[in-house]
RNA sequence: GGUCUGGUAGUUCAGUUGGUUAGAAUACAUGCCUGUCACGCAUGGGGUCGCGGGUUCGAGUCCCGUCCAGACCGCCA
């Protein structure tokens, strides 16, 4: 027997008993005549004493062989320490050793396996195991482990069924890259990897599974971010005979779960916000509503008076800055700068201090009076001691960098306070969006998704301004989860494809069996999907899915423990029909 | 596809205006240490300054190229 006890458990209430344990050696100390050596394994770390006088002979000299990592079983008695350390919660006792086993010995690792790791990024990936071990990283992955199973949990609870879905699929060419698997017996086909198990979880309603849901793997082959993986987890949801509001309510449910059993939060009703609003208000579909800084137009105030600037936009915004006039020149000249970069794209930005004494003060007094000035700081909403800052340009691209400067300075001002949870419903998406570069209209979510009922006149009239049954589920500035009601009418998903710019044949040989399915009898039905990366992340109050990650991918997509991708050699690319010899681009 | 930042000891980093033998901390090894828990003290080993080219009497430092890593933009129905 291996144990009788883990490393976490042991107290006083186990005094003078005999325990066998095992684990890695985190750390010794050897002060000569007595050497403690710290034991860990998952559940926490016990303290161990060899001493030249208790422990026989042959085990103290065996233990001042010990190295870092060594995984070792010891035997010994459970006693109280001399002096206690209340960091800890095997902190009271520790365990005189009488016989001591060595499984394995280790090399030193490559970092140290501490919570404040001296290790950087690449390293603990590449020796990710030793990472693990960490408990920074090893809380994380069970702090995800709980997460999934309440939502299995509350999901099973209330009726869903658990149905696995297909990962060699169909290519198609909406959408994000596919990843692509060539066949062996079909030689010079492919399958795809499923970059969401849309159009099957949609047939299992045509077949009457009623409710669904599945936490399953995604891939999409575009580049990576600090939230977003190539291959990541979804939980993936849909329902028949419900409306948007039936959907809302359900996973506003499950959501409020989470926050309940995880957090220990019980949160208020979400609200609710349309996606013009997120966009007017916010300049994001994605809004953090942690804190304030609202978007303001200054259209009717701030143009026709002489700057030039302003006057032929068709936007002027601007947000007030709470507590921010005493911002120095440098310290305005610092964020000019960083809205001028070129990630980030502004031609400039106004500014105007709301001073103690009720006056104004801007970069732009040469144009505005005082009462211009003041009509501004009512509009914004700005109290004494804000600062007001204006951008103008394209409603579209004004909108995006003055959202990126909000985002920034609630960043800067500590607004976003990670153990804070300000969930929202985005609604009323557009179906369409008019894509310049290929001249057609793509779907905003996916073709599959149902215009608003009464809004199917306009679809053939003025297809852009048709709104969708679409919501997303946005969590402190972060899209966790999106969905639809979808199509269940062949006609009017053929209708779709038209408008997406899909030939009938392409249509037929994409999606033919959709289409196909509901011509026997499809019930109305809609659905949701989460990032469970993403979710975990934030309820675990970080934004970097990375460490919620067993094995993830780096920055270029590569697993670099594994060293993946790799080249193939030469056999596996003929009995794959892939005849050409495929080398890393030189 | 693009922008920015970085690459120096096992590791994390410092290295000034281009100038002697490239440093610190930590890790590692050895010794000492009668209650440690970030143990302490002493000694020691440890370097292709990412790679290639250039400028120069002289390059870790400047220039060009390239590779790698991270953050971001595009992209992500």
């Amino acid at each position: 027997m291996y144990r009788t006890h883990h490393c976490g458990e042991l107290s006083l209430e186990h005094l003078n008993q005999n325990v066998t344990l095992s684990g890695w050696v985190q750390k010794n100390r050897n002060k000569g005549f007595i050497i403690w050596t710290d034991l860990r394994d998952r559940y926490g770390i016990t303290q161990l004493v060899f001493d030249e006088e208790r422990t026989p002979k042959a085990v103290f000299e065996k233990a001042q062989g010990l190295g870092r990592e060594f995984v070792i079983q010891i035997q010994g008695t459970v006693i109280e320490r001399e002096s206690k350390n209340p960091n800890l919660s095997t902190g009271a006792i520790e365990v005189l050793v009488d016989d001591l086993t060595v499984l394995n010995e280790a090399k030193t690792p490559p970092f140290t396996i501490e919570d404040q790791t001296d290790g950087g990024e690449e390293l603990r990936m590449q020796y990710r195991y030793l990472d693990i071990r960490r408990s920074a990283v090893k809380e994380k992955l069970m702090f995800r482990s709980k997460v999934s199973m309440a939502v299995r949990n509350y999901l099973t609870d209330a009726g869903f069924v658990d149905v696995e879905t297909p990962y060699l699929i169909k290519s198609t060419p909406e959408g994000a890259r596919d990843f692509v698997v060539p066949s062996r017996m079909n030689a010079g086909q492919f399958y795809a990897l499923p970059q969401s198990p849309q159009t099957f979880k949609q047939l299992l309603m045509v077949g009457g599974m009623d409710k669904y849901f599945q936490i399953v793997k995604c891939f999409r082959d575009e580049d990576l971010r600090a939230d977003r993986q190539p291959e990541f987890t979804q939980i993936d949801c849909e329902m028949t005979f419900v409306e948007q509001e039936d959907i809302l309510n359900q996973f506003e449910g499950l959501t409020q779960h989470l926050l309940k059993s995880i957090k220990g939060i019980e949160p208020n009703p979400f609200p609710r916000m349309s996606y013009e609003e997120a966009m007017k208000t916010y300049g994001n579909d994605k809004p953090d509503i942690r804190f304030g800084m609202t978007f303001c137009e200054l259209n009717d105030l701030a143009q026709g008076k002489g700057f030039g600037v302003f006057d032929s936009q068709e936007l002027v915004v601007g947000i007030a800055v709470p507590q921010a006039a005493e911002m120095t020149r440098k310290e305005i000249d610092g964020l000019i700068d960083w809205v001028k970069r070129p990630q980030i794209g502004a031609k400039g930005l106004i500014w105007v201090k709301c001073n103690a004494d009720g006056s104004h003060k801007s970069s732009v007094d040469k144009f505005f009076n005082a009462a211009d000035l003041a009509q501004w700081a009512a509009r914004c909403n700005a109290k004494t001691g804000d600062l007001i800052l204006v951008l103008s340009g394209d409603s579209h691209s004004t909108r995006s960098q003055l959202s990126a400067l909000r985002m920034e300075l609630g960043e800067r001002l500590g607004l976003r306070n990670p153990e804070e949870f300000a969930p929202l419903w985005v609604t009323d998406f557009p179906l369409l969006e008019w894509d310049e570069e290929s001249k057609r209209y793509h779907a905003m979510h996916h073709p599959f998704t149902a215009p608003k009922p009464d809004q199917l006149e306009l679809l053939k009239t003025n297809p852009g301004a048709v709104k969708a049954n679409a919501y997303d589920l946005v969590l402190n500035g972060n899209e966790i989860g999106g969905g639809s009601i979808r199509i269940h009418d062949q006609a009017l998903q053929s209708q779709m494809f038209d408008l997406l710019g899909f030939s009938k044949e392409e249509a037929q040989a994409q999606f033919g069996f959709l289409m196909d399915a509901f011509q026997f009898g499809a019930p109305p039905h809609g659905g949701i999907a989460f990032g469970l990366d993403r979710l975990v992340a934030i309820l675990g109050g970080e934004e970097t899915i990375r460490d919620f990650i067993a094995f993830p991918k780096n920055n270029s997509g590569r697993d670099i423990m594994i060293d993946a991708p790799a080249s193939l050699d030469q056999n596996q690319l003929e009995e794959l029909s892939l005849k050409t010899t495929l080398t890393k681009k030189e």
